[in-house]
DNA sequence: ATGACGGTGTGGCACCGA
């Protein structure tokens, strides 16, 4: 089975690329994160005929987060649990697989600005939260998937530039240690489990030709749990919605697992 | 670099993203 990944930037432009995609990338599970838009306005219907179930959380303007999944999902919870949240960037639903019950947690990470500000304070406790909600989550679903936009690099290797952009928004130890302490939870970088090519990224600014450049960050993940980890066959980037007109400044991630 | 590009809102620009 395959699980995907796509910060699609707004639903209501990108919906078309999102059906393109789906027809010749017919996977199991996609995380979509940034929708814009409410959830009486999501195309559940036009998903529907494109043969995939919704768990929408929506919200206009910003954020917004859905898993579509071609079979049905229960157990759908929003946000963080226990942490007051005005921004919808977390939704988490249960599929019934081969191999028993997949959690699939589905995040928008907090963006965070500029080190200092207040927005990154609010990723900090945005984090701690999600840390404490994935531990959780794993001890009652052994097999869980987080993916999501995570809005760090994992490391140096992630960043175009990690010398020049140190300590600079996605690339400060403060969000690297966050990232490492839900590794330690028992989660995987399912990228990292095979060789991979060098400067392979996510996300380029829409500025000064920064796809054509390769000037990327890899700041979107699948990560999988101990449980699910020795399943895992591939793990690969889609440029190639990159090169649409009007893309989104991310791309896809896919991972495969084995039945 | 107070920039760039692109999406959204009730707009004529500001805010946000990464």
């Amino acid at each position: 089975m395959k699980l995907a990944t796509w910060n699609i930037n707004s639903l209501t432009v990108r919906l078309p690329q999102v059906l393109d995609w789906l027809a010749t990338n017919p996977v199991d599970v996609l995380c979509l994160q940034e929708l814009k838009l409410s959830d009486d306005k999501f195309p559940r219907d036009a998903l529907q005929q494109a043969g995939y179930h919704s768990a929408v959380f929506g919200q206009k303007t910003y954020n917004g987060v859905a898993i579509l999944s071609r079979t049905p999902m229960r157990d759908v919870v929003t946000n963080i649990p226990g942490f007051a949240d005005e921004q919808s960037r977390v939704i988490a639903a249960t599929i019934d697989t081969a191999a028993g019950p997949m959690r699939i947690v589905n995040g928008y990470f907090v963006n965070g600005q500029e080190p200092g500000s207040e927005k990154f304070a609010y990723k900090m406790r945005w984090l701690e939260a999600l840390h404490a909600y994935l531990r959780a989550e794993l001890s009652a679903y052994p097999q869980l998937a987080l993916l999501g936009d995570f809005n760090v690099t994992a490391d140096d290797r992630d960043s175009w530039d990690p010398d020049g952009l140190r300590e600079t928004i996605h690339h400060t130890t403060q969000e690297r240690e966050h990232f490492q302490a839900v590794l330690q939870l028992g989660l995987h970088d399912s990228f990292r489990l095979f060789e991979q090519a060098e400067k392979t990224y996510s996300w380029w600014d829409y500025r000064e030709f920064a796809f054509r450049r390769n000037r990327g960050l890899r700041i979107d993940y699948v990560l999988v749990s101990d449980a699910l980890k020795p399943r895992v066959t591939a793990c690969t980037i889609d440029r190639a919605p990159r090169k649409n007109e009007r893309p989104s400044d991310h791309t896809p991630v896919v991972v495969e697992l084995q039945d």
